[in-house]
DNA sequence: CCCAAGACCTGGCGGC
DNA sequence: TGCCGCCAGGTCTTGG
């Protein structure tokens, strides 16, 4: 999936072309994603007005007046702007067509994402009650990811790609900002300074602040609203590395897997 | 509660 | 060229 960042940009890649406009048709053909999407979609969204466009961790939020559509990109989903009348490609499995003549399609071949209705304030959703801080805002820093660490045993990468301790850090991120900070993937959570959580929370957010301005990063999948390939994938320092030199001391970059996630870091600069 | 592993999918790539 | 195994940006669910 698109991380963070290319949510984001995906979210303010879409905002001025929707927001205040009418949805007029809805086309679901293919309702299997993650969960399937809800038989009455057309129904609840046709007619509305999109009166907001937010985002909560990688969820996007379209408020709709009666009610809140939710929508994740899982591993491979993009969505993307097309004219009304457009042909699909394939894994084009949902459109919302806008009575300006804009088409908002979702694309996702690995069918990972998900759209759902809520007529309940969309934080209260079940996927989204839960989850902890967003890393670029307050009730994120230093103490929080201290405190919440104490006495875990796994992993600080494991620790911080938890969506309930601090969401939007994917694994390119992830491994990207403990590089920054220093920090080896695999010590414990539970047996790193504060200090040293200070110096994550700091890279953390540098790197995502930096991306979300470049415009994300793209691996594969991801294509913005406007079709073209993102192009920050080439500052990565660590991700896509292993067995290339440290940009910092030259050393040969380790990969392993950690939580069944690929793993790069450096073992003379990460401690 | 914490943690590791399994599950959900398709497509692209390297190796034989 | 064809087939096969492995890998991929996420995260919910299950079992110990």
């Amino acid at each position: 999936m698109p991380e963070l960042p290319e949510v984001e940009t995906t979210r303010s890649g879409i905002e001025p072309h929707i927001l205040h406009r009418t949805i007029s048709v809805v086309t679901v053909r293919d309702p299997r994603l993650r969960w399937p999407v809800p038989p009455g979609l057309s129904g609840h969204l046709e007619g509305c007005e999109v009166r907001s466009v937010k985002r909560r961790g990688k969820y996007i939020l379209l408020d709709c007046g009666r009610g809140h559509l939710i929508l994740h990109l899982g591993m491979s989903g993009s969505l993307r702007l097309v004219a009304e009348g457009t042909s699909a490609a394939a894994h084009d499995h949902v459109d919302i067509q806008f009575d300006h003549g804009v088409v908002l399609r979702l694309r996702d071949p690995r069918r990972f994402g998900a759209v759902l209705w809520t007529e309940e304030p969309p934080v209260q959703h079940p996927l989204l009650r839960d989850l902890g801080p967003e890393p670029l805002g307050g009730g994120f820093g230093p103490d929080y990811l201290y405190k919440r660490s104490r006495g875990r045993r796994g992993g600080v990468k494991p620790f911080i790609m938890d969506g309930h301790v601090v969401v939007g850090v994917g694994n390119i991120y992830a491994n990207e900002a403990l590089f920054i900070a220093g920090i080896r993937p695999d010590r414990a959570a539970g047996r790193i300074s504060r200090a040293r959580y200070a110096a994550l929370v700091a890279a953390i957010r540098d790197v995502l602040a930096q991306a979300i301005e470049k415009g994300g990063t793209t691996l594969r999948d991801f294509v913005n609203d406007a079709g073209k390939p993102g192009y920050f994938s080439q500052q990565l320092q660590v991700y896509g590395r292993g067995g290339e030199p440290c940009t910092r001391c030259g050393a040969v970059l380790a990969e392993t897997r950690l939580g069944q996630r690929s793993t790069v870091f450096c073992r003379h600069c990460q401690r």
